[in-house]
DNA sequence: TATAAAATTCATCAAAAATGAATCTTTAAC
DNA sequence: GTTAAAGATTCATTTTTGATGAATTTTATA
């Protein structure tokens, strides 16, 4: 019952994003990986994600760099999480290819699981970007 | 964002103890094992642990097996996977030691998935073993 | 044309979860 | 008292998947 550090990642990028919105120079992936400490080369493949997603929009080049596509206060949580985590199989009951369930018929374990994830997922949709990092512009050191 | 299948395993076998409650026998590893084709050596481990966080009481040699410590319908599932889930870090703030986070004192975010998780278990502990499972005692074949 | 940026490819590495064989211990039934 | 049936323990291994990073390629601007 954790998030992967894959999920940690992209909320870190995108708040960085978030907090660095008042910048000359847009964030660059190089800047994010020294900042947090994490390999370059891996973060990379968290934005290509993140741009697929239609979350980031990427500029290559020099004097490129990254920008969120949207308004933090219109990214939620809880979108991120869905698309960024991979698997919410709960119990094996979830896959029902797989399920061999001597209860099934009686059982409401699945459904008891699957509201206690949708209650997570929902609070994480009343919290956007913007409700995580200050709005000033100024929430991360400049360059 | 998954449970571990230890945390199946043990709903499984605490669920199939609730159903079998009427039954003169009392419910043995091998014929769970055997129900829901898991090694039985494998599930051992998980009825000892329940044993050890005092949820069942199991009785040694011939004519043995488990019982469920407490009427059904005061076992919440929260409670359950609370003791049976290790890890619920949900991203690297929420482990004080290791957290080198630049936009610590700003953040909101560990607060916010910890609300999201309390907000899971809650759901849970709002069930009890006796809402999934029938309370006739007939809900697994007799052996 | 040199430099700085993202993007791709490839190969591992590491950690933890999952598994199961073999054996030991306990106890009721015979 | 023997024996069979039950839980308990130990040990080693396998599997999965998440995590990582070096090396290279592509793109665009100064």
């Amino acid at each position: 019952m954790k998030l992967t550090s894959w999920t940690d990642y992209s909320l870190r990028v995108l708040m960085y994003c978030a907090a660095s919105q008042g910048r000359a120079q847009p964030v660059t992936i190089t800047e994010i990986a020294q900042a947090h400490q994490i390999s370059r080369s891996h973060l990379t493949k968290v934005v290509v994600e993140l741009s697929n997603q239609g979350l980031l929009a990427t500029t290559r080049g020099r004097g490129g760099g990254l920008r969120l596509l949207k308004p933090a206060k219109d990214i939620a949580l809880g979108d991120v999480v869905r698309q960024t985590e991979t698997d919410f199989t709960m119990v094996e009951c979830f896959d029902s290819a797989h399920n061999d369930c001597r209860l099934i018929g009686h059982c409401r374990l699945k459904g008891v699981l699957n509201q206690a994830l949708q209650s997570y997922l929902q609070v994480l949709d009343r919290v956007t970007l913007a409700d995580l990092v200050p709005n000033t512009g100024s929430g991360v050191p400049q360059p």
